[in-house]
DNA sequence: GCAAGGTC
């Protein structure tokens, strides 16, 4: 028997060729420079013995598109939601990559398919189906085999190897739907609002629609409007600094008023009066708790925090951080970084990658030291996700750095330190609280103490220090001295504008994009000229925040005029519905084409009163200029 | 000249 075996990407290919090839493995190049043919043996007990063969694609082979006379100009706009849809190579590479599949499936009896086990690795799956049975007429939905596998650790992917089922026509669906309602959606509108650009304004440029670039923008818009829209208010607070009766220390302790602050001047008055006669320049403690308190290690590390954290530490924008942290990842220095798993596998040998780290001269001792005391290392914390398809993102292999430029060690150094800060125990500290009584108010005010360190020893990103002012020894029951009493006032500010860090944060909790694409689409409204990145703040504190422009404002603001019900485009709402239903097909309980027609139905309604309303559009451009003039 | 999703 002959087997053909065909992973997601070339560097799984090789790591699955070697483990099952036990090592006697020949590699035979093909016409595409980066992708390698492995021939090996390999005794799976469903098919005996078999000669394999081991190769892989670049993630999506093919993609979809209208046929030619639906080009741009050649037909109604509102026609590309019921145009048909053809498949297409995605580039020249591709029609090779494709070719390699189907030249070495006529020669193999069985096809295996070894991509990412999520839902777009079970599509790429089907369309290497889809190439192979072009000369083999053997090979189908039926006999093609899935091995189910998220990591390359030897015994999991040789147990994947043994227990293959058939490619899940559900996950299939589910990116169909995805891929055929994001066309569709985008063509039209895109080049609606182009079009109209054009003729209203002679703007020379695309203005495109997309399900995840235009909610993107409305984030930036709304925090934008915010701040626009802000009033400031004045408020009003009560705050205490005291100290020990007959203390003749210096220094005293301030302690803040539980109520926060209220934006009534006169009652905060007579609050404050009132305290004056009934206690004067005395405050009564009412408990003082001493509990022991601890600041968690990080979780493991995913794409998404990874570029937060990025963007925070050393200011790289998110697509900057995954450019550097792929060249890491193929330079083999670190694992896959596009993940979502913030759990790392039960039987990964974490000490063997610790191990590894010894050899540094900043981190080596701290890693020769979780080794040697058994006390100090801990299985990491287990997050909540899990993409099924890779593991967290850890370091692979030592390197002290000379063949990397600064940006790329900086980033290593980061993967390394939060991979060990992962498998160290948390910091530990006591925590004091005081709560104090005056007059009818009370006030609160804490002190720490950091007892351990811990992994913050290693992962010095994190600042966690005992507070300089201390809390007298004082019991429940006393009275303390008040140095000071005072009403103050203060203003109500606005928000900041929004950060890149927070802007994927927002990305990732509702569900737009991608842990491999949410860069791309920031990047991506940058480049249509609907946000900018501009400097805030300058020294220690400067960060880049992110400004709708005219034109991206006047979109948000135009479209949210249209007033669709229930749904507007520059909302998360859509896409997250979008995704409920993807869930929903993969998991059996709605069929693609129900979800077609539905969310189709609904976007093809949209498209109709932005035809109609496309006046608003314009107006809403105007508008926005003109008061900037 | 259009989308979003993979990956090099």
């Amino acid at each position: 028997m002959r087997v053909l075996c065909v992973a997601e990407k070339p560097a799984i290919a090789k790591a699955v060729a070697f483990i099952l090839g036990g090592g006697r493995v020949s590699t035979r190049e093909t016409k595409v420079g980066w992708i390698k043919n492995y021939d090996f043996e390999f005794n799976f007990p469903q098919f005996g013995s078999c000669q394999v063969t081991m190769t892989a694609v670049t993630g999506h082979i093919t993609t979809i598109d209208f046929p030619e006379n639906y080009g741009w100009g050649k037909c109604e706009h509102s026609s590309l939601f019921d145009a048909p849809v053809l498949t297409k190579y995605t580039d020249k590479n591709s029609m090779n990559i494709a070719k390699n599949i189907t030249d070495e499936a006529s020669r193999s009896n069985i096809l295996m398919i070894w991509t990412d086990c999520d839902r777009e690795g079970e599509y790429i799956g089907y369309e290497i189906m889809e190439q192979a049975k072009k000369k083999n007429p053997s090979i189908n939905m039926e006999t093609t085999q899935r091995a189910h596998f998220s990591h390359l650790e030897r015994s999991h992917v040789i147990r994947a190897a043994c227990n293959t089922t058939k490619l899940d026509q559900k996950a299939i669906d589910a990116v169909l739907t995805r891929m055929e309602l994001d066309l569709r959606t985008g063509s039209s509108f895109t080049r609606l609002l182009t079009d109209l650009f054009r003729r209203t304004f002679r703007y020379d440029n695309v203005v495109s629609y997309g399900g995840c670039q235009f909610p993107t923008l409305g984030f930036v818009v709304d925090r934008y409007k915010r701040i626009k829209n802000f009033v400031p208010e004045d408020f009003w607070y009560l705050n205490l600094a005291f100290k020990k009766k007959n203390d003749k220390a210096k220094g005293t302790t301030p302690a803040t008023w539980t109520r926060g602050h209220l934006f009534d001047r006169f009652a905060a008055l007579c609050i404050y009066q009132n305290c004056i006669e009934m206690d004067g320049n005395e405050a009564t403690v009412v408990s003082l708790d001493t509990k022991p308190t601890s600041n968690w290690a990080p979780l493991p590390l995913t794409t998404v925090e990874m570029q937060k954290d990025c963007a925070r530490f050393f200011k790289f924008s998110a697509k900057q951080t995954l450019t550097i942290a792929e060249k890491l990842y193929n330079s083999g220095f670190i694992s896959y970084p596009r993940t979502e798993t913030d759990r790392f596998p039960k039987n990964m040998d974490l000490k063997k990658l610790i191990q590894l780290q010894t050899q540094s001269h900043t981190w080596g001792q701290y890693a020769q030291m979780l080794l040697n005391d058994g006390t100090k290392f801990r299985q990491p914390r287990e997050g909540s996700h899990d993409d099924k398809a890779h593991p967290p993102i850890h370091p692979v292999i030592f390197t002290s750095g000379e063949s990397l430029n600064a940006n790329e060690r900086k980033l290593y150094e980061y993967v390394v330190r939060r991979f060990l800060g992962c498998c160290s125990r948390d910091a530990t500290g006591l925590r004091t609280s005081l709560t104090l009584k005056w007059g009818t108010e009370t006030f609160t005010t804490s002190g720490l103490v950091v007892k351990e360190l811990n992994y913050l020893e290693v992962y010095v990103y994190n600042s966690w220090e005992s507070s300089k002012s201390k809390i007298p020894e004082v019991q429940a029951g006393d009275k303390v001295a008040l140095t000071s009493a005072q009403l103050s006032t203060g203003k109500t500010s606005p928000p900041s504008p929004l950060t890149e860090p927070e802007l994927i944060a927002l990305m990732d909790i509702n569900g737009i994009g991608t842990d491999a694409t949410i860069a791309e689409h920031i990047e991506k409204i940058i480049e249509r000229s609907y946000v900018t990145k501009e400097d805030q703040g300058r020294g220690k504190s400067k960060s880049k925040v992110l400004i709708p422009t005219e034109l991206g404002y006047a979109l948000a603001e135009g479209f949210s005029q249209i007033g669709f019900d229930s749904m507007s485009l520059t909302k998360p709402f859509l896409r997250r519905n979008l995704e409920v239903k993807l869930k929903a097909i993969c998991e059996g309980s709605i069929h693609r084409e129900q979800v077609l027609h539905e969310i189709g139905s609904m976007y093809r309604e949209a498209f109709a009163l932005t035809s109609r309303s496309s006046r608003l559009l314009a107006d809403s451009y105007r508008t926005v200029t003109a008061s900037n003039a």
